[in-house]
RNA sequence: UCCUCCAUAGCUCAGUUGGUUAGAGCAUCUGACUGUUAAUCAGAGGGUCCGAGGUUCAAGUCCUCGUGGGGGAGCCA
């Protein structure tokens, strides 16, 4: 007999069908007559339960079912005599296909801590919790492609390894096949990148950006979505050595035309979530509240679900860096010197406290800030006439900052040569990148973002560990 | 990298001012009961109190160092 996967036996199961389902044991209930068995194979957050009874043939059989076995069952599709659920099957035949032994299973059916979890992230797709992330990036995943997709986006694969040192997004992991107990030096003792497998040094790229603006000024809009490393020693909720960004590039396109995408496509990446993937948030909403409900009432998150349809009904709040330099300034905090970082005028940058505050309590909805002074901000954003600043665009979300950062990039060779100068980028490894300024230049921009902090918002979880698989932070490379 | 907090049963945690035999819930086992919903009830087993050193008549509790982890900051997505 063929497999139905759980979520269509109840969706669309016949009552009174005969069903095979497989999955793995999530609690089970012995009694006198009956036993029951909560049973889920991934394909939806929702457990069907099985019914087997306990005076036949299946009592041995259930000595060895425990938490976390994995079971092929036959039986009936029926309607349910109680009230949890509206069907469940009545077992005929049930196959052990591999035992869990409840002394050394560590999962059980109960609340386990988020930090426990971390530890065993080979089963943790086995809880609720975790399974129904992991259901909700992928959706996600699909729902970034198809809006790039629909709107005529080419995607583009832009190198994991790179030869540049530039890209100017943070420090690099170093890519070698050199006997590191033994390295070739040249004549005068430093290591010989020409005997390494490229014939230079080689690094884990930090951003797609600079390829994809290459394809952009020939495709017109084209995106990335790819593995991106940092080997910064961030030690954070929100920052992961490898982690997934989406970089679309859009020629003839200006920063406005940035920040129309930026707002349009998390609307429709959150529109898409609550779409498809509602039994997964509507858990992850009960969790989220349930591991709040001891906080005081003016502390805790606004509910999942409200959180995500509330980003959907309102625009994004648009302020230039010094409109919020302004508004900080005349801000409480600030004024009674509650923030850590005393705004004292125009140029500093703006620490998480700052903008969390125009968030959360200025603004209350997403802000975009635009137009950040030059000296802190990238070498190939586009200059201002004003001289001080650039066509920045950074997406702050509440409780995870900064979600997006982009700009409308420098399209004058000239411009963009002497800010290279000036920032001390190393010109003679940027060559292809300045040749697309001297042929056929043309306005454009693109943003980058963060796909992990994406998941952050959408699940209401706190910590970055939690919303990728198998997350890789300093000192710590398991599984 | 800096600041700060934590480490007690398989898991989640309590453990008073340093004081006699270290507790609870869940899980496991035994029994009862039962169309149950993380079932319920009664009982049992289960501990190198993270490691090393120190103070003390006496350390789970205090001190030092180490290890592992959480949270915050910086860097950023």
């Amino acid at each position: 007999m063929k497999r139905t996967e759980i979520k269509a036996v109840l969706q669309q199961g016949d009552v009174g069908a005969k069903v095979k389902v497989m999955g793995w044991v999530r609690t089970k209930r012995i009694g006198k007559n009956v036993a029951f068995i909560a049973l889920n194979d991934g394909s939806t957050i929702k457990n069907v339960q099985v019914v087997v009874d306990t005076t036949g043939d299946f009592v041995k059989l259930l000595e060895n079912v425990y938490t976390g076995a994995a079971l092929s069952v036959e039986g009936n599709l029926v309607e349910s005599l109680g009230s949890g659920q509206k069907v469940e099957i009545h077992a005929e035949k049930i196959d052990l296909l591999g035992k869990a032994d409840p002394n050394e299973y560590p999962l059980q059916p109960k609340k386990h801590s988020l930090e426990f979890l971390r530890e065993k992230a080979h089963l943790r797709f086995r809880t609720n919790t975790f399974s129904a992330i992991a259901r909700i990036r992928h959706a996600m995943i699909f729902a970034v492609h198809k809006f790039f997709n629909d709107k005529g986006f080419y995607n583009i694969h832009t190198p994991i390894i790179t030869g540049s040192d530039a890209e100017g997004a943070g420090e690099m992991f170093q890519v070698t096949t050199l006997d590191l107990s033994n390295p070739p030096k040249d004549d005068e003792g430093n290591l010989n990148f020409k005997e390494d497998f490229f014939g230079k040094a080689s690094n884990l790229t930090v951003s797609g950006q600079l390829e994809a603006e290459l394809a952009a000024l020939a495709l017109g809009k084209v995106y990335t979505f790819g593995p991106t490393f940092r080997a910064e020693n961030s030690n954070t909720t929100r920052h992961l050595a490898e982690f997934w960004m989406i970089e679309p590039e859009m020629a003839f396109n200006d920063i406005n035309d940035d920040m129309d995408l930026a707002e349009e496509m998390l609307k429709y990446v959150i529109r898409y979530a609550l779409d498809n993937c509602m039994d997964d948030l509507e858990f992850l909403s009960k969790r989220q509240q349930d591991e709040e409900k001891n906080k005081k009432a003016d502390e805790r998150s606004m509910e999942l679900i409200e959180k995500l349809n509330f980003v959907l009904e309102n625009p994004f709040a648009r302020i230039t860096y010094t409109e919020a330099i302004q508004i900080l300034r005349n801000s409480k905090p600030n004024k009674k010197k509650r923030f850590q970082f005393v705004i004292e005028g125009w140029g500093a940058d703006l620490q998480s406290e700052h903008e969390r505050y125009l968030v959360e309590k200025h603004f209350k909805t997403p802000v975009i800030l635009t137009d950040y002074p030059k000296d802190i901000k990238a070498f190939y954003m586009k200059q201002n006439d004003d001289g001080k600043t650039v066509r920045a665009m950074d997406v702050l979300f509440p409780q995870i900052g900064e979600i997006i950062g982009g700009s409308q990039r420098e399209e004058d060779y000239d411009k963009l040569y002497n800010r290279m100068k000036e920032m001390h980028i190393p010109e003679e490894s940027m060559w292809w990148y300045l040749e697309t300024r001297k042929f056929g230049s043309v306005p454009h921009a693109g943003f980058g973002l963060g796909f992990e902090r994406l998941i952050l918002f959408l699940t209401g979880m706190g910590n970055i560990r939690d919303v990728i698989p198998f997350p890789r932070t300093p000192q710590n490379l398991e599984f």
